[in-house]
DNA sequence: CGATAAATTGAGGACAATCAAAGAGTGTGG
DNA sequence: CCACACTCTTTGATTGTCCTCAATTTATCG
């Protein structure tokens, strides 16, 4: 390294925590240099939107650190969630003009966003990355029918249960605990009620009254309204239906 | 050509209706041709199962004519269609050891199959074709979104007037009537009242009183349970929410 | 034409929504 | 540090939409 090589950039992809879960895994050294160059880190805040649905489609990212929401809403302002994103998930609509819904940080997050055109040009360059994208892409079309399932078919029951399930698992995913062999659980709601009744087509109270119907009947622990402890998933699955 | 250029399988892709619409429509004709060696064409009768759920995922398939569903089910059997493909859609799970749902014809119906494993590989030697899926699968995913709303957030009338809509849509693609500028539409149904019902995570019952209530407003005509005449596409629209 | 399935219509009931209020948690300023 | 305001969550009472059950009508097909 000589007085010539000045670090303009740092490249964060080396010591990135998601280098080899995301859709970057499989780039060698001289494409995630390229891929550095045009991406950025970004941090966001609890609340924070970085995209607005219907609006033109700048940015799509890769989510490093965090949990986002996206959503769309009805004519007369009804909102529903339509997905979560977590860590070493991808975020945004690559090839198209336009974002169908919006992402907002449920929790601070630390985010690789890239600008839409830059991304498109490079996937197209390089299949590497783009095959990860469509296996990406496709466990999410997967994740979103299990989705149309919930709504469709399933009680107000059948529903929270499967939502503490789906959320316990992609949070303890990062976590690894061994304590998940026990059937034990223990994670930290990201979402308000609100927000959950507004990933699972239900209102407010009627999800605050499962909450309380599970841990009368002992299936949760709730020592604060977003710190959820399952002392046996199985019974939790029971009442998924 | 001389005696030697014996045609023992058709290339079928020459004289495709929707060569030029489905994943392949970017390929040379060097590729074109690969591809046809690993594809064969299948006729589906109304009714006839192409995958089932949970099954080994050995086929993925070009839907060349008719339409099918994607359907999953409970532990305790009620079943949720998760979604309709279309001419020149895209069928099947690539890159996945089991197919996440089953696969079913809604009419008679011709496809382009290709065993699961030969189309993974053509997909990562042919980046054309993995990009156009990548497109087409990030477009399902928006639509599938949109159906997440619509069970979510939409009420019974809503729900069926936004599948009136979208049915109405997705089939006049191919016939293109100039009639569709005139805001009139007439379409015939692929579906029975038990099979939207299962769409729009609705009762058979429901299904058929918004249709009579629909009906008597004016907003469409039957003249028969399949055949939907909208007259004024705004009028469904307005009550789509 | 008769048999079977699909669709419609009606009556009553259940589950979740709505409306309303109280309780718990969080942050701010005096 | 505590009082106050504000938000979020929980709980209760009532309503309404859609489901369930049942019967009839219409369509389909041998």
């Amino acid at each position: 390294m000589d007085g010539t090589d000045i670090i303009e950039r740092p490249n964060f992809c080396e010591a990135c925590a998601i280098r080899n879960r995301a859709i970057c895994a499989d780039l060698d050294n001289q494409e995630i240099d390229l891929l550095n160059k045009i991406g950025r880190r970004r941090q966001l805040q609890v609340g924070e939107q970085l995209l607005w649905e219907g609006d033109e489609a700048v940015l799509v990212a890769n989510v490093v650190e965090g949990v986002l929401k996206l959503s769309t809403a009805t004519a007369d302002g009804r909102e529903q969630i339509v997905g979560l994103v977590y860590s070493s998930d991808f975020v945004g609509r690559p090839f198209s003009e336009t974002t169908p819904y919006g992402v907002e940080a449920l929790t601070d997050a630390t985010v690789c966003v890239f600008r839409r055109k830059d991304f498109d040009r490079f996937a197209l360059d390089h299949p590497r990355l783009a095959n990860k994208l469509l296996e990406r892409t496709l466990t999410e079309l997967d994740r979103s029918r299990r989705w149309i399932l919930l709504l469709g078919k399933l009680n107000a029951e059948e529903r929270v249960a499967s939502f503490l399930i789906e959320v316990g698992r992609r949070l303890e995913v990062d976590v690894d605990q061994p304590a998940n062999l026990s059937g034990r659980s223990e994670f930290s709601l990201p979402l308000s009620r609100q927000q959950i009744a507004d990933i699972l087509g239900l209102t407010i109270e009627t999800v605050s009254r499962q909450f309380t119907r599970f841990k009368k009947d002992g299936i949760i622990q709730m020592p604060t309204s977003r710190t959820i402890i399952v002392p046996d998933i199985k019974a939790l699955i029971n009442r998924a239906g």
